[in-house]
DNA sequence: ATGCCCGGAACGTCCGGA
């Protein structure tokens, strides 16, 4: 089972990329982040001709996810739990062949310190909630998407001039590491322990991409009952570098 | 380094992104 995830920035002005990726890469599920738009302007039906069903939990303007899936989804949930006034689309979450596979676009929580960054750590406090929730189904369990966290210095082109950036700041890194001290595994580092520039970001500004100049915040964390399964996990930088790109490329895992 | 870019909403520019 190969499973994606991937900040499209718009998935309305990303759709042509997008459907190139699904038929060169033939992931079976992907999750997607920003998706940028309501429920009713999600391209369905151009994605079903792609192959894929699609679960969708909109917003407009901002935010926003998805996943596309080419098996039955079943069980889907929308909005992470904890918090009925919050009205960021930022999660959604299915089952799929066996597996609960969650899309999840984690806040930026910039500028910080201020009320941003209070609600991104608000959000991980809840994040880490649920996710130990779901550890008891004893389901595997994959929570995949854009974390908007540097887990550590080698995961920033920068680490120096970016320390108090909301990314890369203590009180972010502390609560990501908690969440793998729940007992998720996060699949790059785990396969490719001192890879560096595993960048899967890179700022439209300033020519980050041509200079390499990126972030490693897209991350997929697996429950042990994945991890157990967990052969693969890439970075595919191709689709970073074509004409109207995202911002962010997709990361992928095979579960065996 | 946040001025540079990009998308959405809207139609002039601002917000949000990271």
């Amino acid at each position: 089972m190969k499973i994606a995830t991937w900040n499209v920035n718009s998935v309305n002005a990303r759709l042509p990329n997008v459907i190139q990726w699904l038929g060169q890469a033939q992931p079976d599920v992907v999750v997607l982040q920003e998706i940028k738009c309501q429920d009713e302007n999600f391209p369905v039906l151009d994605l079903k001709a792609a192959g894929y069903e699609s679960a969708v939990h909109g917003q407009k303007s901002y935010n926003g996810v998805a996943i596309l899936s080419r098996l039955p989804m079943t069980d889907i949930r929308r909005g992470l739990p904890g918090d009925d006034d919050d009205a960021q689309a930022r999660w959604i979450e299915a089952e799929i062949g066996g597996v609960r596979i969650a899309s999840l676009y984690l806040p930026n929580g910039n500028p910080a310190p201020g009320d941003k960054f209070d609600y991104k750590l608000a959000w991980m406090e809840r994040l880490i909630a649920h996710a130990r929730s779901l550890l008891t189904t004893e389901m595997p369990v994959v929570l995949a998407g854009d974390y908007n966290i540097c887990p550590n210095d080698d995961d920033v082109f920068d680490p120096i001039g970016w320390q108090n950036d909301a990314l890369c700041r203590p009180e972010s890194r502390a609560r990501f590491r908690r969440l793998l001290n729940l007992g998720y595994t996060e699949a790059y580092r785990a396969l490719h322990p001192a890879a560096k520039k595993a960048w899967t970001f890179w700022d439209y500004q300033a020519g980050a991409w041509p200079r390499d100049l990126g972030l490693r915040i897209d991350h997929l964390l697996l429950s042990p009952e994945a991890a157990d399964r967990l052969s693969a996990c890439r970075i595919d930088r191709e689709p970073r570098g074509q004409e109207k790109a995202s911002d962010h490329t997709p990361i992928w895992i095979s579960l065996s």
